[in-house]
DNA sequence: TCAAAAGTGTTGGCCCTACACCCATGC
DNA sequence: GCATGGGTGTAGGGCCAACACTTTTGA
């Protein structure tokens, strides 16, 4: 069906269901080929880049929300989630459904709630849905130009992601399950911004005492087999509740 | 009037003004006496105590918003704001206008933008609005119950300004022009919640390099004159963009 | 044999805590 | 003289950055 028909469809439905001028947008984080990378979606005809996101149903939660539209999206459960900010500028859509009535649901001023989300990349199965033509990852630093103020939500993302560094569990739900400490390393340098020394991470990450060094190497790679480590899930939180001290 | 009356005349002006749905409630901070207070309001008729709040017009952001609420309940303009935090649970303002009709404006289903405020006291003149008794500056350790949410509302921001204090202009916004160190360190004590030492909160303070000292000094109180400090506010603005090293 | 990973050592420096001591001064 | 404030000294410890060396091991 054609982009317009769609919206205009969706419309009546929407203003029945959802809450008005409330949405929601996603900034999900994976990380994955030593790569930090944002699910982005193309929209319907537009040929424009969006961040996922859609509204609050009227018996949810924000939080639900959120994490209703990242499992339509992802196919993924119980995503970590944070909310960082409301975006509210009275010309963040501009004129961005010109084309439509004045009474189409899309068309309202909406107020957007931004949250991150960080998800373990080989779990999730991206769905293109109805006003979509394509959903993918995209590096950070490779980003298509995004439509309305996406971007600059995604920055404000970004930046919150690098501050709660040290008192989330980033590392724990971008990684899978098993990682090496050179994977951990590196994760930790794009989110900074910049390269860690490799002796001194090692040794202080063994010293916050929240890896499990597994009995198992991963092979395979060229090269000496690295050792695989996990989370010691108790520990960490222990540790998150205080924050380990910053300043890398 | 009564304050069922006030109410429902409201209700009608406040549906074409404002935001259906959005609420932006308030938790006022300023330091006096050598102690943290908070702004808290007092119900007509409900003997409860509330944070300062209000609505979202049509034509704002929420920013201004806040500011416009503030701005009407204490006089004071350019408050430094940050926003931190949305509450969405369904349940949040329960029975609260139970014995109302269901059209009425303050029945909906709300959900309320967190902001927290800085002011410095001795620039606010307290104003009480038709629909509250009272409205006073409370010890951030003896508030009274508050009504709905607004207890976790305020825990909330009381955390948010702990986690923020080496990284935004804190200080700076809850203190006068001129101020002692002792009453910095003061300020310091309370919102980290821990004692510190003297000599050392001294010299850290001084090789942030962020304090101008003046030439003169606090007369009139028993025991020694104190010097008087400012901010030098070019130098704190850099300093907090790098934000300060944490752990005290 | 080469390259990546793992593990360890060392150096100097900065800052923190804790405590202690000096001086100044208003009442 | 006493309480408060201003200012400084120091000892010990922790962590950090930077650099360097060794060992291990897969392809």
């Amino acid at each position: 069906m054609e982009f317009k028909k769609i919206i205009e469809e969706k419309s009546n439905e929407y203003w029945g269901k959802y809450l008005p001028h409330l949405s929601i947008d996603c900034v999900v984080f994976g990380f994955h080929d030593a790569t930090l990378k944002v699910l982005v979606v193309q929209m319907k005809e537009k040929n424009l880049w969006a961040l996922p996101g859609g509204y609050v149903l009227k018996t949810e939660n924000i939080k639900e929300a959120a994490s209703r539209i990242l499992q339509q999206r992802t196919g993924a459960a119980n995503i970590y989630l944070q909310q960082f900010r409301v975006f509210s500028d009275l010309n963040r859509s501009e004129g961005f459904f010109e084309e439509f009535e004045d009474t189409i649901w899309h068309k309202q001023r909406f107020l957007s709630i931004g949250f991150y989300a960080l998800v373990d990349y080989s779990q999730v199965n991206l769905v293109v849905d109805e006003i979509s033509d394509a959903c993918e990852w995209k590096p950070i630093d490779e980003l298509p130009e995004l439509m309305m103020d996406h971007r600059s939500i995604f920055d404000k993302a970004l930046i919150t992601l690098r501050k709660q560094l040290n008192h989330k569990p980033i590392g724990y739900n971008l990684l899978p399950e098993k990682f090496t400490m050179p994977e951990l390393q590196k994760l930790y340098e794009i989110i900074l911004g910049k390269k860690l020394n490799r002796g001194n991470f090692y040794r202080k990450m063994l010293r916050y005492d929240i890896l499990i060094k597994l009995d198992e190497i991963r092979k395979g790679g060229a090269h000496k087999a690295p050792d695989l480590y996990q989370f010691d899930l108790e520990k960490y939180h222990l540790a998150l509740k205080n924050g380990f001290s910053e300043g890398w």
